[in-house]
RNA sequence: GGGCCCAUAGCUUAGGCUGGCUGGAGCACCCGGCUGAUAACCGGGAGGUCGUCGGUUCAAAUCCGACUGGGCCCA
């Protein structure tokens, strides 16, 4: 026998094991070595969506790593290949300009303006990458592989001009077009943002809530006001209208003067619980066109102004039933104000300040006029009523600025056009949770607003439209064509960004004379939506990019159905009529351990890599992968470490186990499926087939979750039933033929195991796989990650698992009576009986044989019902069923000689613990010299052959009594009697 | 105001689409074992009106409706 095995392998750490496999990794570079796998292979197209690229991670992107890399790895393994394995950076946009404006305590576009749109985008772009190297060890540490050496930049000339190509396109269909339309703005970041923008920000906020009279004009409107509702009091200098709904019922009612006041009938309970002296009633459409005097004069006259319309959108469950319309302010207000044609009027600057138009608020900010706007009606008694009202109110979602909407020239792609179109296109994803095609992103399709997609910004990508003084707009959709309407090529290195783009003098291809650019850049929504195809280049540079191929696969946070997933769609859909992706996987938000939204200001947020140094990677992966990641998820580090040891710890030991003893009998894995006769053998590898399938069927479903499951339950079953039942097989001498039949199976089902886990824990799976390989920890170059996924092995075999599980329930009752009779399973017992049919046939005597083994019993009985009342009850405990029958009896006692039996197994696994204790290698041969009280020393002496063999004591010595020198002995009781042992190990023989 | 999701033991949850046999599991708890898987491991036990009310059905945790509470999205 070898005797230079290496050292039987202690179960490491998952943490040990993983640093161990990525030095692997790194020497024998296996991640690059998997991208470039499988070149021929069938197209798996996937594309990674771009973080911002000088955001720092969270640990949400954690769980979104790790559901794409899933994916990926299994469809490597299936031979596919990744299109495209680029990493990619979302370059453009506010963020990053904020953070340079931080950096320079600008506080407007003016100082933007002042420091100079060259310098300040330079500085974008040199700050835009600053945390990439942040993702990427993050990414590499959690086991995320792609390209990071060459990520594609939506910053990057190329990139741009596949984006010009596209806007070309759309502007080609009629997709992309300007308009006068309200938007939410920002006063702050001075632009519009659109409503998907809109949808990040929202906050809880107070503001007033405040009822204002409005005074009938004319002679039929003498003494009679309106009660008009709202919560933008600096929204009334610019009122045009009064909206009221056509077929509500209004009151007017005694006021406090002795006017009436008109207001909704539904109101009334509102604004005057104990009721009001009622004057008169009306419908909605008998107040039409009654003129009014406005709150604030500074708007002027105009034709059709201050009159009451009807609209159906007015509601009477909050308010007064008559909403105040300022058409420069709300979109509902300006659909209002360009159907009655009454214009409209701004009074506010590009920072929302109020400019001399409405002299009393000159120089305020919007908000900041409120107070001064109600003082001012106060004192003409027009205020009705004045409070607060906390609702939720759009902020800006980059630097947290309340947004007020306002009328605003605009570019947008055109959306609902396409909208019929895009929810066709995407009835046919498939989502997890499938409940979004139809429900939440499904709904958001059908009420698709245009997209508000310019920017009156610097960092982003220039808006390709020239205008000449004629009114000809131009979409550039190349550099070429830019240099063809300059008239001479594009100077070398051509930054296609502001201001470079603004330098070139372009004549209007229509009529020659020069053009000027829309000042403007793009939504950084519409760069990422782009990357399936501007990643490529396409369709300027050859590549794999094929306009009809929809992704195969996409998968982030559930805030994307509103951001990349959607912008994705649209473009997808308005450039190539398809859908932008087959399967579309959510993950939920991650919460804290108390169950709150992760804040960083609350100082609350975990840094996703010290979640990595503190639990490694297979840990959180394995943890996100089996719990419900679609929905909220609470960050729960002991449950993620609990449910990473039950399965890959265990996977890890059963995996040590097989190495010590393999070693210890020289032998090596086969490689080949088995072909096993034992029942236990069969069973396991018809459990692994049933794994198998199950994980497959997971992952090509892209919901790796039951996969996981099955899995956990595979490795159950392998470590409490198999393992625990073989084990005498792989220690027994008597059958070496089944000995090595039991380890080429154990070694085939933990090879394949290794494989189905591999896309799940890479790190684990890899040590699994390299532990079974012939020298230990390979040196050779290869990995489970290079590796086939498993096909079927033909090993399912039902009527066999229903059999086991029978058994296992059998076993179950068994064990309950041992208990119930107090007499622990070492000590055997005669008699189990068992009250019904036969064992199953699909087991036959070998359920009884395992049965028997599990309970330390040395005889199973199986008689029928009726012939339970001829057993000595005196004799044997009773079992029974919920319905009190009889159903499986046992030996309450055993005899003496069980006893002595039960007494050798205490004191030979005594012993086998003390040689682990001495360090002793697993074949270290030892000298023996025990003593032992009377009953002992008998019950050891009548073994004294079997006993030496199992502990490998080539000399052992049995003295009655307690040793003459108990100097180096350990001592130990057992039931009231004791042992002595001294123990040493022999000098290792010579080699042969 | 509208839409979607969720509610199962003290805690975290599986199952629910395709109704049916004692509703599984992990943690915590109790009993026992183990102490070279150790912020573990193994066995056993106790613990559930499956949010509430109503309906469909021979039969409902599961299907339908209403309600209550929570989450997300929109307005």
């Amino acid at each position: 026998m070898p005797t230079e095995e290496p050292p039987p392998a202690t179960a490491a750490s998952l943490l040990e094991i993983e640093r161990r496999v990525r030095e692997y990794w790194d020497a024998t570079g296996v991640p690059g070595r998997a991208l470039a796998a499988r070149p021929d292979g069938p197209i798996f197209r996937f594309t990674e969506g771009p973080p911002t690229a000088n955001g720092m991670p969270h640990v949400g992107h954690l769980l979104a790593r790790t559901l794409k890399d899933v994916q990926l790895r299994y469809r490597r393994m299936r031979g596919q290949r990744i299109v495209s394995t680029m990493a990619g950076w979302d370059c453009h946009g506010l963020p990053v300009e904020l953070e340079v404006e931080k950096r320079h305590g600008f506080r407007s576009k003016k100082d933007i303006e002042a420091f100079g749109v060259e310098r300040f985008n330079e500085e974008c772009r040199r700050g835009t990458l600053e945390v990439a190297s942040v993702w990427e060890g993050m990414s590499e540490r959690l086991g995320y592989w792609l390209d990071y050496r060459h990520p594609y930049l939506t910053m990057s000339a190329p990139y741009i001009e596949s984006v010009w190509w596209s806007l070309k396109t759309l502007h080609g269909r009629g997709l992309l077009e300007k308009g006068f339309r309200c938007l939410p703005y920002c006063p702050r970041c001075e632009t519009p943002l659109s409503s998907h923008e809109v949808a990040l920000g929202y906050q809880e906020t107070t503001d007033p809530s405040v009822t204002v009279r409005f005074r009938l004009a004319g002679a039929e409107g003498r003494g009679r006001s309106l009660l008009v509702w709202t919560t933008t009091p600096w929204t009334l200098p610019a009122n045009l209208l009064v909206a009221a709904h056509p077929g509500l019922a209004y009151v007017g009612i005694r006021g406090a003067d002795g006017t009436e006041e008109v207001l909704a009938e539904a109101a009334l309970r509102r604004y005057h619980p104990d009721g009001a002296e009622v004057l008169a009633r009306y419908t909605g459409s008998d107040l039409a066109d009654l003129g009014y005097d406005p709150p604030f004069p500074f708007a002027g006259p105009g034709p059709g102004r201050y009159r009451i319309v009807l609209d159906e959108m007015v509601e009477a469950e909050e308010g007064t039933g008559f909403v105040h319309i300022a058409p420069s302010f709300g979109p509902e207000d300006q659909r209002v104000g360009e159907r009655e044609g009454v214009g409209a009027f701004d009074p506010l600057d590009g920072r929302a300040v109020f400019t001399s138009a409405v002299p009393p608020v000159a120089g305020k900010a919007f908000k900041a006029a409120d107070p001064i706007l109600l003082a001012d009606l106060e004192s003409r008694g027009l205020l009705e009523r004045a409070g607060s009202l906390r609702h939720s109110y759009p902020f800006c979602w980059r630097c947290s600025h309340a947004l007020v909407y306002r009328g605003i020239d605009s570019w947008f792609v055109r959306t609902r056009k396409i909208s019929e179109a895009l929810v066709r296109h995407n009835a046919t994803v498939t989502w997890v949770p499938a409940h979004l095609r139809d429900g939440r992103f499904g709904n958001f399709l059908a009420e698709a607003k245009d997209w508000a997609l310019s920017r009156n910004r610097y960092w982003g990508t220039p808006l390709p439209i020239w205008v000449c003084p004629g009114g000809h707009a131009t979409c550039v959709g190349s550099f070429a064509e830019l240099a063809g309407l300059t008239g001479a090529p594009l100077p070398d290195a051509f930054d296609p960004h502001r201001v470079a783009v603004d330098r070139l003098a372009v004549r209007c291809p229509t009529c020659g004379a020069a053009a000027k650019r829309e000042p403007y850049t793009i939504d950084g929504w519409y760069d990422s939506g782009a990357a399936p195809f501007a990643q490529f280049h396409h369709p300027f540079a050859p590549s794999d990019f094929d306009p009809a191929a929809p992704l195969d696969y996409v998968a982030e946070g559930l805030d994307q159905t509103r951001g990349w997933f959607y912008t994705m769609l649209v473009l997808s859909t308005a450039l190539f009529d398809r859908p932008a992706y087959t399967a579309c996987v959510t993950n939920g938000l991650i919460l804290d351990e108390t169950g709150a939204k992760m804040s960083k200001s609350r100082g609350r947020a975990v840094e996703p890599m010290s979640l990595l140094d503190r639990l490694g990677a297979d840990t959180p992966r394995w943890g996100f992968l089996t719990v419900d990641y679609t929905a909220p998820l609470r960050l729960d580090e002991t449950a993620m470490r609990q449910a990473a040891n039950r399965t890959l710890g265990t996977l890890v030991h059963v995996t040590t186990f097989y190495r010590q003893n393999a070693a210890a009998d020289g032998l090596a894995p086969s490689g080949r499926p088995p072909t096993p006769t034992a029942a236990l053998d069969r069973w396991l590898l018809s459990r692994l087939d049933a794994t198998r399938e199950l994980v497959t069927g997971s992952l090509d479903a892209f919901d790796p979750r039951e996969g996981a499951l099955a899995l956990r339950a595979f490795v159950d079953d392998l470590s409490t039933w198999y393992l625990r039942r073989s084990r005498p097989r792989f220690w027994g001498e008597e059958d070496p033929e089944d000995r090595r039949r039991a380890n080429d199976t154990l070694s085939f089902a933990l090879a394949t195991a290794a494989r189905l886990l591999a896309p799940y824990a890479p790190y684990t799976a890899e040590h699994v796989a390299q532990e079974l390989a012939a020298g230990g920890f390979a040196t050779a170059e290869s990995s489970v990650h290079l590796a086939d996924w498993p096909g079927s092995l033909g090993a399912s075999d039902p009527a066999l698992d229903a059999a086991m599980a029978e058994v296992r329930g059998t076993v179950e009752v068994g064990r309950a009576l041992r208990q119930k009779v107090g007499v622990r399973s070492r000590v055997p017992l005669l008699r189990f009986v068992l009250v019904g049919g036969p064992a199953p046939p699909a087991l036959g005597a070998e359920a009884d044989r395992l049965i028997a083994e599990e309970l330390n019993v040395r005889a199973v009985e199986r008689v029928p019902e009726a012939a339970v009342g001829e057993l000595d009850v005196a004799e044997l405990e009773r079992a029974v069923d919920a319905s009190g029958t009889v159903i499986a009896l046992i030996s309450r006692r055993p005899t003496p000689e069980l006893e002595r039996e039960g007494l050798v197994r205490e004191a030979l696994r005594r012993l086998q613990s003390l040689r682990k204790e001495r360090g002793l290698a697993f074949l270290d041969r030892i000298d023996l010299d025990l003593a032992a009280d009377e009953e002992l020393f008998a019950a050891i002496d009548a073994v004294r052959p079997r006993l030496a063999d199992e502990l490998l004591a080539d000399r052992l010595d049995l003295r009655r009594g307690p040793p003459a020198d108990p100097s180096g002995y350990r001592a130990w009781e057992i039931d009231g009697r004791h042992l002595y042992a001294r123990l040493e190990r022999r000098a290792a023989p010579d080699a042969r």
